[in-house]
DNA sequence: CGGCATGTTTCGCC
DNA sequence: AGGCGAAACATGCC
């Protein structure tokens, strides 16, 4: 699931956390920087922010930074603001927990934040290094995007996954935003004109801000159900093209993207 | 068993 | 020098 999207469901949900001091710290080492408990240890919440996917608690000392990688995924409060993850494991063992943080107040039994990550690809972080994303997706300009995509040649669906150029989209995102602009993702940027990124980032703001309120990167019109191979455009019920575009898979209309 | 999965980093090759 | 693509990482599921 983890994409911006995520990440800003999982900062809200995080909110309820400001104020609290967190008294109880536990993280699997093998995701975490090092020191992080007692880094952590006795400081109080004062604000949850998020930058691309990762979300940043802002404490009295560092700023805990959460990244979920493939399958992390967040509970706050014993409460799951999503509780079942594409492409991941329905199951949720203990063993797969990475972080665990009980606070002061306490609301409930067990901890008030929990990460738990099958995969282990997420981090854990302190004062995470932000300086390098890109503009956020659900914000992102005309002229911030042609910015980004200037001296570049690459195709189109790799630069608009790589963050430094745009913050927060992920492999579902970048080719929902694709599907609206009518652009195909082996376009190469250089190719495209100002009124292809104009359209593109007024695409990526209407159909994030959509999408969030839907509930996240699984509620667009190319759903996951029609990623797997034989299905057709809901805009014009052409059968559906995948291929492997950086290193992922892009699945794109061959009839209404040029 | 082989292949694939909402992600990032690293390593060579231009 | 820096952009780019492939491989690596780690684990579960179909």
């Amino acid at each position: 699931m983890p994409e911006g999207l995520e990440a800003e469901i999982w900062r809200r949900a995080c909110e309820r956390l400001v104020g609290r001091t967190l008294c109880d710290v536990w993280v699997d080492e093998r995701v975490a920087d090092d020191g992080f408990v007692d880094a952590t240890t006795g400081r109080s919440v004062e604000s949850i922010r998020r930058r691309g996917k990762i979300v940043l608690i802002d404490t009295d000392g560092p700023s805990i930074g959460l990244h979920f990688g493939m399958t992390g995924r967040v509970e706050v409060d014993g409460h799951a603001p999503i509780d079942r993850l594409e492409y991941a494991s329905g199951a949720d063992r203990s063993e797969w927990d990475r972080l665990r943080i009980s606070t002061q107040p306490a609301v409930g039994t067990g901890p008030a934040l929990r990460m738990n990550d099958p995969r282990r690809l997420g981090r854990v972080t302190l004062d995470p290094d932000t300086s390098r994303l890109g503009p956020d997706a659900g914000t992102v300009t005309a002229v911030e995007l042609g910015a980004a995509f200037e001296g570049r040649r690459a195709a189109v669906k790799t630069l608009l996954l790589d963050q430094a150029v745009v913050a927060g989209l992920g492999n579902l995102c970048a080719d929902e935003i694709l599907f609206w602009s009518g652009i195909s993702p082996h376009r190469h940027v250089d190719s495209l004109t100002a009124d292809d990124t104009d359209t593109m980032a007024r695409t990526c703001r209407e159909r994030l801000a959509s999408m969030l309120a839907a509930g996240g990167s699984t509620t667009g019109t190319l759903e996951p159900g029609l990623r797997s191979g034989g299905a057709l455009c809901p805009l014009d019920s052409a059968p559906l093209a995948r291929s492997t575009i950086g290193g992922r898979t892009a699945v794109w209309c061959p009839v209404h993207q040029r």
